[in-house]
RNA sequence: GGGGGCGUAGCUCAGUUGGUUAGAGUGACGGCCUGUCACGCCGUAGGUCGCGGGUUCGAGCCCCGUCGCUCCCGCCA
């Protein structure tokens, strides 16, 4: 007989009665009856019931177990007379009769209890992440996204992509989010950076001539954590092709993401298998965020007309940007209902407060209803839809995006507050036409509003001519950029890239980067560029965004195995740490004490 | 960097308007129990109420500061 076990946890049925068997596993539950003591031993792939009596020789031995503690158990598989059958397990039919007993490993008093399936504070979660990793949700999840991956990577095979990796010491670069850099010990004063993507090493192997590549990438960006955003790593499904066309990437990724949703949508409806394109500047009006969850009903209108009218007298709206939030049925909820949204609002965005308007069958109330005669309220009711007992929130500001933002976040409150959105769906669309440049008032500057090796949707020589002055026309334009959301949540961005290096140069001159700079800072891509490049575009679905939202999570750190908090430290290992003052020699590195 | 929430037994939590010796469940330990599967019953131990200061005759509770966790804003090509 093995040492450890004939068979698992989850195995044994009515077929194994008779045997003499061998289980190996953790102590889920122990019930002491004292003229009889159960013991159910568990290991990853189930639960099974073992039982001993007080005569028996192995009773003193199984009597010491206590929770968590490893077990080997030896004895004969009895079948459960009727009446103890637990249906709720797989292995409920069958019993063993522990004949021996062998304690692999002791136990202390559990700082987070294996067994049941309360919540725990996360810090215990993250010290004891090998506790809660055996708690059933974590486990389920992180094997889950095993099997996620695993699809993920046959689908990619099945359409022609190949996999290879990238490095992971590499060139820090301008732009884009802080990197997390590691000193060189042969070159005093150096530094390698993780990368943030394999982004030009991906555009690379298309200049290579490999055609359709892809990785499960690890991404390393410091920047500040979020639920749906770990601090310091994450993982990519990174992609690139050549000679294609926008459109041919939608096609070839569309089918990998819709196919591994339905693949475990376990009854929850993924939507069409093409995804609806919404332009980026529709989805800033109608969703208030470039990531918006089609699964809430609501949308916003642009109703600043209405508030500029003669006969409008609402001074705090005049000569701004005011979106509408519509809030059906919401004429049914309490004044306390109202107050509270304008009080979040305020307190957690920072707001001046929400307007609102509740319709009755006989014109608006509301503290701003008596603003609005009845040929500017029939305006705004045509504008947002609105019928007899539904609400309407207003947000307001001078600048644009700000009011667009306020509304998003509003359209998101409401919606989660009426019980508007389904989660039994996945709703996924393509956000499209990103604008290539934004304006950056801080520092009175164009910058790159998203990847700056995206092409822009512009004539060639027209581009290359742009000057200064053209400063409209440069944040007028769009870019071969686009996004996947998935239910609110941003699960992949891309482009088609810009292969040209005169093009790349005047891109990067226009976002205030001279063409020296540019050469030495993108020199092996941009010398790549000048050997034969192909046209190639991709893109890069967050992975643990993916199993988040399959695995019905709101937290990255849920699909996580060893996550770090949102202060980017890893409780368990302590990282980060101190080192040595050798290994700080050796690196050419001296710290200094923050102020 | 900024804002919101939370912090009481190993763990999950309650603790009224500021008022006697801070409670319950669970876990741990001991005892009883032959069919449980969140077993049941009895008992014991277990507390710097995150930390520091203040107000008060009196603070778990009020005030100020600080630390930790978390969510959000900034940031995230």
């Amino acid at each position: 007989m093995h040492a450890y076990r004939t068979h698992t946890c989850g195995e044994l049925r009515k077929e194994h009665v008779g045997r003499t068997v061998r289980l190996s596993g953790w102590v889920n539950r122990r019930r002491d009856h004292g003229g009889l003591l159960f013991i159910d031993l568990r290991d990853h792939y189930g639960i099974t019931q073992c039982v001993v009596e007080p005569d028996g020789k192995a009773f003193a031995a199984a009597d010491q177990a206590r929770s968590e503690w490893v077990l080997t158990l030896t004895g004969r598989v009895v079948a459960r007379t009727a009446g103890t059958v637990n249906e709720d397990m797989p292995t409920g039919e069958v019993e063993i009769r522990i004949e021996d007993v062998s304690v692999q490993s002791q136990a202390q008093e559990l700082p987070l209890p294996v067994f049941g399936d309360l919540d725990y504070p996360e810090d215990t979660r993250l010290k004891y992440r090998f506790l809660d990793l055996r708690r059933e949700r974590l486990h389920r999840n992180i094997t889950l996204r095993s099997r996620v991956i695993s699809t993920i990577r046959r689908r990619m095979i099945s359409q022609g992509f190949t996999e290879f990796q990238t490095p992971i010491l590499t060139a820090s670069s301008p732009e884009g989010a802080r990197d997390f850099l590691v000193p060189s010990r042969l070159h005093p004063g150096k530094f390698y950076a993780l990368p943030q993507a394999p982004q030009q090493f991906k555009q690379l192997i298309m200049v290579a001539g490999f055609d359709r590549y892809f990785q499960i990438a690890p991404c390393f960006r410091d920047e500040d954590a979020r639920a749906d955003r770990s601090p310091g790593e994450f993982y990519q499904l990174d992609l690139e092709m050549s000679f294609v066309t926008q459109d041919d990437v939608f096609a070839a990724v569309e089918p990998v993401l819709h196919g591994t949703f339905g693949e475990f949508a376990d009854g929850r409806d993924c939507g069409p298998a093409n995804f609806p394109h919404i332009t980026y500047q529709d989805s800033m009006l109608r969703y208030g965020n470039d990531k918006p969850d089609l699964r809430n009903p609501l949308v916003i209108a642009d109703v600043g007309d209405v508030f500029a009218r003669d006969d409008v007298a609402f001074k705090a709206f005049k000569d701004k940007t005011v979106r509408a939030i519509p809030a059906p049925g919401a004429g049914a909820q309490p004044r306390s209902w109202f107050d509270k949204i304008d009080g979040w609002a305020k307190s957690e965005m920072g707001a001046a407060g929400l307007g609102y308007i509740v319709l009755g069958d006989d014109g608006g109330k509301g503290p701003i209803a008596k603003f609005l005669p009845q040929p500017a309220l029939e305006a705004l009711v045509a504008k947002c839809g609105l019928k007899p007992g539904d609400a309407v929130f207003f947000s307001a500001d001078a600048k644009t995006e700000r009011a667009a933002i306020l509304a998003g976040h509003t359209r998101t409150r409401i919606g989660r507050d009426l019980g508007l959105i389904n989660d039994k769906e996945f709703r996924f669309c393509w956000i499209v036409d990103f604008p290539m440049y934004e304006w950056n008032e801080d520092e009175k500057r164009i910058d790159f509003s998203h990847n700056p090796f995206s092409m822009p949707q512009y004539a060639r020589e027209k581009f290359l001519n742009l000057d200064k002055g053209d400063k409209d026309t440069i944040l007028g334009l769009k870019a071969y950029q686009y996004d996947i959301v998935c239910n609110g949540i941003e699960l992949s961005s891309g482009a088609i890239r810009n292969h040209d290096p005169e093009v790349m140069l005047k891109a990067f001159e226009i976002a205030g980067y001279a063409r020296e700079e540019t050469e030495v800072k993108f020199a092996g891509m941009l010398n790549a560029f000048r050997y034969g490049a192909p046209p190639h575009g991709g893109t890069a679905p967050g992975i643990d965004r993916i199993v988040m939202l399959i695995a019905g999570e709101e937290n990255l750190r849920e699909v996580t195995m060893f996550p770090m908090n949102q202060q980017a430290q890893d409780l368990m290992m302590n990282a980060p740490s101190e080192v040595s003052a050798k290994q700080l020699r050796e690196l050419h590195i001296r710290t200094v004490a923050p102020e």
